[in-house]
DNA sequence: ATTCATCTTTGCGAAAAGGCAAAGACGATT
DNA sequence: AATCGTCTTTGCCTTTTCGCAAAGATGAAT
């Protein structure tokens, strides 16, 4: 399928467009292919040859590590907007992490070998490319600031909280965190096991702070949750 | 002083400036100011307005980030030639974390509003820079996997294996890491306490892979420092 | 309605790491 | 050589978190 074919107004929301002429997007837009990622799908895997670069059009993706043992870590989430799988442009030619749909999603694919045609494409792309990298390294400081300094509970509500901010959706019995998360997910969000997720969990469902059943999180009282996670005691 | 009465060598063996043309050189060394950093001197300080950005030229730099309690933690260190206190690449308006020198250090500093005329003043700078903030965004992901799925003894045996890397001096006793490396700093670079580190290199050292003193560590046996950092067992 | 796979909860004991306090060691300075 | 500030080590006890195992719950598929 043909990338000019999609929704023209869609594309141009994303951040990382914007402020391109329209004959610069065309160029770039005829360059890509379409990707559909079923849930569970992945758009690409650890240690393989980064043959494709990609931009997120709508549903959510986890970047995910596996250890030698088979451990798992989520790195980080992707979103609309995003562009993601760019270790080409990190010189790498393999792929560091998994990325998986954990909702069915669509993107962008354009083959590494464009990196440097679609970068020369504008100058602006090149600054948003290096805004979007940069403010990605700077959630990662601040989550090795959290995995070193504090205890399960606080990066715990940490984490839920950024679901919250990233997918949360308005329900009448709360703030409902759209997409299916388990207990396992959130464990390997936030560097713990899933029991200990559990654990907490349960003792915020008794003090009236979120609800939550299988795969599903819902947020009653962000403020508390909030002031748990960043007034330490 | 003006950056153009510099040792141009020292200049171009630094990555971000390969393949610019002497003249593009020329430019962005003239809009450049030579800021000198005594051992514990730092180049910015965690929220204050973003107003520069650096390129160091000799020395070392840790960057650390202060918990509102008062803890810190080592989130990068600076070695030669790496770009740092790029926030306004980021739209960012304050430094979200301290760069302070390890030992007496030289930098290149800019103005942060000459970061876009720096970006445009030749497209491969723009792809260097990319692939620096890159490169740091895939060290930042090792270490929160890292954090998140190792134990301590692990933790310290990778942070000294990096140190080795970046600033290892053979000597008749083993790998000399050459600057001054105190447990504090160790566990700052860890998530764990000075304690802790002290017990493990205490634990090394009657083992005979490390030997160390004040503000100093000798690693003698690199390989099976290695072994115990990677193979869990 | 029943079955089945998956996800979640919970109890118990073990291990890892932290916190505190005190003592020791080192090196720079006078 | 004596002093002083800083860094390091160590013992002891507490807390946090994990690991394992088993039981319970949920929802999709048949």
């Amino acid at each position: 399928m043909a990338a000019n074919k999609l929704d023209r107004s869609l594309i141009r929301n994303l951040m990382i467009f914007q402020q391109m002429s329209d004959e610069d997007l065309d160029n770039v837009l005829a360059m890509a292919s379409v990707r559909q990622l079923p849930e569970g799908g992945s758009a690409f895997t650890q240690g393989e040859p980064a043959t494709e670069f990609f931009c997120l059009l709508n549903g959510r993706l986890k970047v995910v590590q596996t250890t030698p043992d088979g451990q798992q870590v989520v790195v980080r989430h992707v979103n609309p907007g995003d562009i993601f799988g760019i270790a080409k442009a990190m010189r790498r030619t393999e792929y560091p992490a998994t990325a998986v749909a954990i909702v069915e999603s669509l993107a962008l694919a354009w083959k590494s070998t464009q990196w440097e045609a679609f970068i020369a494409r504008s100058p602006t792309l090149a600054l948003n490319a290096l805004q979007t990298v940069g403010q990605r390294l700077q959630d990662a400081h601040s989550r090795i600031r959290e995995l070193s300094t504090e205890e399960v509970e606080r990066r715990v509500a940490h984490a839920v909280l950024r679901l919250v901010q990233q997918a949360g959706k308005k329900t009448d019995e709360g703030i409902l965190i759209d997409f299916p998360v388990t207990r396992q997910d959130i464990a390997e969000m936030t560097g713990t096991t899933l029991h200990t997720v559990s654990r907490v969990m349960t003792a915020w469902e008794a003090k009236g702070l979120v609800q939550s059943s299988r795969k599903k999180v819902i947020v009653i009282d962000p403020h508390r949750l909030y002031v748990l996670a960043e007034h330490s005691e």
